[in-house]
DNA sequence: GACTCGTTTCAAAGCGCTTTGGATGACCAA
DNA sequence: TTGGTCATCCAAAGCGCTTTGAAACGAGTC
């Protein structure tokens, strides 16, 4: 069933059709129910590759999900992010196009996304420092929003991002007011933009103090549990090992708390975690409580979020570049506690204030 | 720069230049050559609505991601499915589309889905008990192939699975081999068809020793790794613990991993853990060695095997269903051992000959 | 030289929709 | 009655591609 025959049921023109069923005015009232009756009834759905011709919109956003091509690493993310954001395009009507792009080939793939034509707008994930795809959508003159931010961007863009500097600088200060002095930060691979916005953050904190960075404290990689686990083997073994571990993934955080927990120590009392939380489905920080004290944002939210900026950017084309700045959460779990009594320094107790729990942080830039 | 534009340039018809490019044989070796260096040169690109329109095939792919509107948790797998389909669309020109659909109007997004015209096929992800999708994908007409199987579906239908009846049978012989008798079931869902099977093959693998079924020692629900601890600390707690766990997630396996190793128990040499591994690219189960003892399927590898076996069907639509079934491999890692000395029969010892280690299993039906 | 045949190219008709630019009445004011 | 204004509806021209049916042309055959 296609507009002609319809309209040919109806005794109408295929023009009057199509505009009782877009809503346009020309048409009368009785005519628009009549059409709209009948649409319904033959279950008339219009054909979606012959509206995009028409119109010109594809109707459609893409997502490019970066795979490197020496990891062959999906970042776990993604599932939730698209969980997020297919929400929205679903109540818009937008599909949501996936495409896998080494990132050998990166700029071959969203050329051709480009010109075959076949989305209105274009998420971006997962941005490195300088990344070159922003210069090139801008070229390309195609919308787009990134999620997270390309340190050293030069050209205006849109994005979405967690305050990663901001929500570390506080998990840093969180464990410092607790007596902590030596703080291991067990980061993502440094090259992605958020990894280096999270160290930022926990070096800014250490300085605010004149804490002196330990290069032996911090390491970067993927974020998985054996990264955790065996970043806490190798820092455990200094001479003076952290009595705190900063996170970036709960899995991280699951292997430092194994290692820890194998040599005999408590989780809470002896060494502390906070981890970043990216509150996935299947990866759940505790039920009500959470287990590990950690800075929470939802992925998934982001994903609608940035989702909503994307379809409002492709509405108004000449509009400014939007940007959103999501702050974390810190929540306080079970995994951290006082420093244990210092043998160096006795004078440097834990601050008898500690900092609030659950409220968000202020809203400055990170 | 269009058809039509590019025809001019050359001085030929739309219709020439298109066979050219499509490799029509009415069209001469020179011109061929002409036609396509000067759409190299000035990067013509066919408009993907266009030629969708004109041929009639969407040239695209449909993955509807069932949510449940309960857990509102999307499945880790997913990601990593997904990657490995995409690479095959991509080779073959085809786009991917992902549908977000609630669990509780799948029916109504499938139709839409159909109706709307814009994919030719459609990959059934997370196939639960008598899936009704199967019946209604068969009504409308619409290729598709299941990731997984229904148990008790009626109507043949193009499957791709990993044998999980063999493969949990096969790992609870390992177990009874070693000398466990009390082996505990952590596994999915058990309305989700994989965690059914996965269940049969632990029964039948007990039955085949005669011994009984203890249903104190079996657990489902999501694979997490709060419920891999939440299982250990309850079986634990038994007047008769197990002595191995079998686990349908490394995230499960991590979490009784946890539990056993609080309570100052030795992984490997108190308990044992056979965990199921879909070999996601974030979630490695050790490196070169397996942490676990593991049967091991990549679900990467299903993604891209399903993704060719849908373009197949496509290509020949009245072809016979097909099917595919991937024997999962049983890699023994450091997480199993004998069973601690018996108590209560110690004749019983393990048996002296171990299953062999990384040879699939034979090719029988699961 | 007329005819057939194969090769190479093209004009034009779709694919199913939107949208521009009327056409047709109905209604009212003058 | 005439002219103008609305409110409705429609014919037809695209959107950029594929594909059918036919034309043009040179080569081979008698």
């Amino acid at each position: 069933m296609n507009l002609k025959d319809l309209a040919r049921t109806l005794g109408l023109s295929p023009t009057t059709v199509s505009r009782a069923l877009n809503g346009y005015p020309e048409v009368s009232a009785a005519t628009r129910t009549r059409v709209s009756e009948a649409a319904k009834a033959h279950n008339y759905r219009p054909n979606t590759q012959a509206k995009r011709l028409a119109t010109g919109r594809a109707m459609a956003i893409g997502h490019v999900i970066p795979i490197s091509t020496r990891h062959e690493i999906v970042n776990p993310i993604f599932a939730d992010f698209i969980a997020g954001a297919g929400e929205v395009y679903a109540r818009a009507g937008y599909d949501m196009l996936l495409t896998i792009a080494p990132d050998d080939d990166e700029a071959r793939a969203y050329r051709e996304i480009r010109s075959k034509g076949n989305v209105d707008g274009i998420i971006v994930h997962g941005p490195k420092e300088a990344d070159p795809r922003i210069p090139l959508l801008t070229e390309l003159g195609l919308p787009f929003v990134v999620h997270g931010r390309a340190t050293g961007a030069t050209l205006p863009y849109s994005w979405l991002d967690v305050n990663n500097a901001r929500a570390f600088e506080r998990a840093t200060e969180f464990l410092l007011d607790l007596g902590h002095r030596r703080i291991a930060l067990v980061n993502g691979l440094e090259f992605m933009d958020f990894a280096i916005r999270r160290r930022r953050g926990y070096e800014t904190a250490l300085a605010a103090r004149g804490i002196a960075l330990d290069p032996a404290l911090t390491t970067s990689g993927e974020m998985t549990e054996a990264q955790g686990a065996a970043a806490a083997r190798a820092m455990r073994a200094l001479p003076d090992p952290p009595t705190a571990f900063l996170t970036s993934s709960l899995l991280s955080a699951m292997g430092v708390r194994r290692v820890v927990e194998a040599a005999g120590l408590r989780i809470g009392r002896d060494v502390s975690i906070v981890t970043h939380d990216d509150d996935l489905g299947y990866l759940k920080n505790g039920d009500d409580e959470p287990i590990f004290t950690a800075t929470r944002s939802s992925v998934r939210d982001a994903g609608r979020r940035a989702a909503k900026m994307l379809l409002a950017l492709i509405e108004s084309p000449d509009a400014a570049p939007r940007s959103e700045l999501l702050e974390a959460v810190l929540l306080v779990g079970q995994s951290t506690g006082p420093a244990p009594a210092l043998r160096a320094d006795p004078t440097t107790l834990p601050s008898p204030t500690l900092p609030s729990a659950s409220a968000p942080f202020s809203g400055e830039q990170g």
